[in-house]
DNA sequence: TACAATGTTTTAAG
DNA sequence: CCTTAAAACATTGT
């Protein structure tokens, strides 16, 4: 479920606990969300200590605690964050809960898909400091993403706009959206577009990425519905700019929604 | 029943 | 070494 935006929203969704001790840690520790991780350390780390802060960067989300803890979690497809008042009842997709005074910080996910990373430092960890330039950040120029383009010619544009090591954050429903936006077909290859549509495609890169952190981002609200986003999720939509059906297709392994009008292969 | 689901990683092939 | 495509992962809902 969760890209950059929605990423953000549940990161708020532990917001409630900062500045709070941590009484207890109860996690899953045969969970495979726990396989790069020491759950002994996890647990001895963080019980006792206090939240301080989180920050997101793309769609991996690391949490700060007193005593150098740094908990780092990515949601995969179905991942979610919580905070529940005590007393609450647990269920077989929770893995990890932080327990406060009268409040639980949880993280569930049925699919597994997500991962948790943890280090225990005075320096920011390895796993956090080699993360790529946001979009929305000065470092993501055109000319690198021309650049990026050009090594990933024979590539569907679908297929390029997915990889998270440059584009953090973008996913299926974000990377359907700029490319019927800007008016290119999810099959075109990347190396074949004209220095004027790489442009354009920078755009609404950012465009997309900037709206959907301001629509979903703070409250999960839903876009307008002049977005590919309230049309594409199930078959029998219309494109909301020209009225023509809407079409699916695999393309880069994922299932692709695309107006044939407005985005002629 | 069979398939698809807002995501990565690994493996294999070119 | 680099790029690309496909399979695998685990579970739920249609």
């Amino acid at each position: 479920m969760p890209e950059l935006a929605e990423v953000e929203f549940y990161r708020k969704c532990w917001s409630p606990g900062i500045g709070q001790r941590i009484h207890a840690v109860r996690l899953h520790r045969e969970a495979r969300i726990f396989c790069e991780c020491d759950t002994e350390e996890i647990a001895e780390t963080l019980t006792g200590s206090t939240l301080l802060d989180s920050e997101a960067r793309g769609k991996q989300m690391v949490f700060r605690f007193s005593g150098g803890g740094w908990l780092g979690i990515h949601l995969g497809m179905t991942g979610k964050l919580a905070c529940a008042p005590l007393p609450y009842a647990t269920d077989k997709h929770e893995h990890l809960a932080l327990e406060l005074a009268d409040q639980v910080l949880v993280f569930r996910d049925p699919r597994l898909f997500g991962r948790v990373r943890f280090a225990r430092s005075e320096e920011t960890p390895a796993w956090r400091k080699e993360l790529p330039p946001e979009v929305l950040s000065d470092a993501f120029t055109l000319e690198a993403l021309a650049a990026f383009l050009q090594r990933r010619k024979r590539s569907p544009l679908k297929a390029v706009l997915l990889m998270q090591d440059r584009f953090p954050g973008i996913g299926n429903w974000m990377a359907d959206e700029i490319l019927w936006r800007v008016s290119l077909a999810p099959t075109a290859l990347a190396g074949s577009l004209t220095p004027a549509q790489v442009e354009a495609l920078y755009c609404c890169l950012r465009d997309v990425c900037r709206q959907a952190m301001e629509v979903i981002g703070t409250d999960w609200g839903t876009p307008p519905d002049d977005w590919l986003f309230n049309h594409r999720w199930k078959a029998g939509g219309d494109c909301p700019r020209c009225g023509e059906a809407l079409a699916r297709e695999q393309v880069g392994g994922r299932t692709s929604c695309y107006c044939p009008v407005c985005q002629p292969g």
